[in-house]
DNA sequence: AATGCGCATCCGATTACGTCA
DNA sequence: TCTGACGTAATCGGATGCGCA
């Protein structure tokens, strides 16, 4: 199919501001506001341009558009094809709640029921490129372009209405399977992300653990006693040390004088200087 | 001004049918 | 030749907006 090509990523179209019925149906597209770590697709927009010389859509039903077009199309046969669809279409309008168009019954039952009803069941490819080409330039169609690119290319207007419709269809649908890949390579960079941050918590668990576990293996603070009128540290019985003092005998009747303190291995002072080689660099 | 009706148009879902691998 | 997938024209039903009485 040659439109496949068409509804590429560089489908960029526009929409009317006053047309309802579009600003109603067709929402805007997935389009990411900001970078983030997805990458953005394609700015796909659905819009729609207006007729360069059209009348706003509201007003087809007034009596000037139904003159306007009383006199466009007086004595013109718009619909070359089926002589049979005049009665559809003699009013310039189609609509699939019309007579005509809600006829029940398989299609092969409406259709075959003469030689003189020989309605083409597909488009030419020169119908389909000119069709194709409006399109790209206003994705909905009033009542009189609609007609005057009936009459250009020979079909019933409720066929071009049809197939603009179709053709809508096929863009937002298009347009969705944009958005879901879109949103799919999100999914995946996040579930990315969080598996790298997830495997980052876990190292840095390990590493505190590691930390710990070697500081429980090192020996306890250890209380010591200075003595407070000669200022020589007096340590427990055991073991004897030719450089520190007996607490028991020593200044016996200063015993209250007596202080403890703990030696910090962390403490930012001068006694745990030979720590700081052992201590974990972050 | 509010209301109901008819009309036109839209869309989504579905059907019917032709084409092609 | 048969068959299933696919594309597309067409239909159906519901929703909505507009003009008019």
């Amino acid at each position: 199919m040659a439109e496949k090509e068409d509804l590429g990523l560089s489908l960029s179209l526009s929409f009317p501001q006053n047309h309802h019925s579009l600003q109603r149906n067709l929402r805007p597209s997935l389009v990411p506001s900001s970078a983030n770590s997805c990458s953005s697709p394609s700015t796909l927009t659905l819009n729609k341009h207006s007729w360069n010389d059209s009348s706003p859509p509201s007003d087809h039903n007034s009596e000037s558009f139904r003159a306007e077009m009383g006199s466009i199309f007086r004595g013109i046969d718009m619909n070359i094809l089926p002589s049979t669809a005049d009665c559809e279409e003699e009013a310039g309008v189609s609509s699939p709640n019309s007579t005509i168009s809600s006829v029940s019954g398989k299609r092969s039952e409406r259709e075959g029921n003469g030689d003189e009803l020989e309605i083409e069941k597909s488009l030419s490819k020169d119908q389909s490129a000119i069709l194709e080409e409006n399109f790209k330039e206003h994705n909905t169609l009033n009542p009189k372009q609609k007609l005057a690119l009936a009459k250009q290319l020979g079909l019933r207007p409720r066929q071009v209405e049809v197939w603009f419709q179709n053709r809508r269809a096929r863009t937002k649908l298009k347009q969705t399977e944009v958005d879901c890949e879109f949103l799919k390579r999100c999914c995946e960079n996040l579930t990315e992300e969080n598996q790298r941050l997830q495997k980052e918590v876990q190292e840095l668990r390990a590493l505190k653990l590691s930390s710990t576990q070697f500081y429980m293996q090192m020996t306890p603070p250890t209380t010591l006693t200075m003595c407070t009128s000669c200022e020589r540290v007096a340590v427990p019985p055991n073991p004897p040390s030719s450089t520190t003092v007996d607490p028991r005998s020593h200044h016996q009747l200063a015993q209250t004088h007596q202080r403890a303190f703990h030696i910090n291995p962390w403490a930012p002072s001068a006694a745990r200087r030979p720590l700081d080689a052992l201590r974990p660099r972050s």
